[in-house]
DNA sequence: CTAGTTGTTCGGATCGTTCCGAACAACTAG
DNA sequence: CTAGTTGTTCGGAACGATCCGAACAACTAG
């Protein structure tokens, strides 16, 4: 049995192994387990125990990543945070574009790389097998969304158009 | 138009950010560039200019997560090192177990958080996404070796019976 | 215009990680 | 047994990343 700081404390932990700073899986474990769906600045701040500028560049870097959205009530004064929809969708392909980078790479390598065909055999491998998985991780994607609910696809599409959900 | 060096030099910020320290991505880099099939030590220590002591925790490092094997010459006096066989297939394996990791993380969430319908259904898509991914991902694996090469599973099973390759 | 609130930016301090050089242990050749 | 070589371990230094508190900018209400 566990405490819901102790979930904290671990997305924090798990987030960091993702590249993320470890307030800002904080903040995202906060967000997952919260109840409140109104998560603004000064509960987080209480929540967390961490100060007002460490929340507000790691608020940034949840957004412009795309796993966080901000808005703002109407009529209120402060920010409001609140997950984005396809949260894990996003942080996949988040990850997913180090299949690119190391495609990349291995191209980089055949072009700097002599002729002994060892070395040049496994660049290529390299090279094809990254290539393979950017290609195919997608469709496993696809194939998720349409299993969990046939028009998954619809909704996370009407979601994007920029409406705020929450009243 | 790029230089080894560079290439190299790459090879240890993408390794890196993949977990692994900057000098072990290098001597993987290296690995994978250098047509020397019969690197070793001083060879390294002279391609990446790393002290003694920085290559031997960086090299046990490799050998322990299985990306690099350490074999030694008959008669020979000195370690020699070479990738694994599947060094791939295994970095795709250990990044995997992420998948399981978050779906523990999202088991975890669901037994601290309380009856909020919302924050338990976004944990349950959670933990079953992850459980998803871990399950469907391995099955890529095999498609691909199966595509790369009808008989590549046999040629993997051979060369993990500890018989050394090079003369 | 003034006062109060919210969010951002900046300099300094702290923490963890990695690296290096030196001492140490294990082994081989002669 | 001795000398030389190879690989490991340890303490201290250097680097990078993060965080905090304070000053700053932007905005709203009255």
């Amino acid at each position: 049995m566990a405490t819901i700081d102790e979930f904290i404390e671990n997305a924090g932990l798990y987030y960091e192994r993702l590249g993320l700073s470890r307030t800002a899986g904080r903040i995202i474990g906060c967000l997952l387990a919260d109840t409140d769906q109104a998560a603004d600045a000064p509960g987080l701040r209480e929540r967390l125990g961490v100060a007002k500028s460490s929340l507000s560049v790691a608020l940034r870097q949840l957004e412009q990543s795309g796993l966080v959205e901000r808005y703002r009530p109407t009529r209120g004064r402060r920010d409001h945070y609140r997950l984005a929809d396809d949260v894990f969708g996003r942080a996949f392909r988040a990850k997913m574009t180090e299949f690119d980078a190391f495609t990349e790479l291995a191209e980089q390598g055949l072009s700097v790389v002599g002729q002994d065909p060892v070395a040049r055999a496994r660049l290529e491998l390299m090279r094809d097998m990254y290539a393979f998985m950017a290609r195919e991780f997608p469709k496993l994607l696809d194939e998720w969304e349409q299993q969990r609910s046939p028009d998954a696809a619809r909704a996370v599409d009407t979601t994007a158009d920029g409406s705020g959900k929450p009243a």
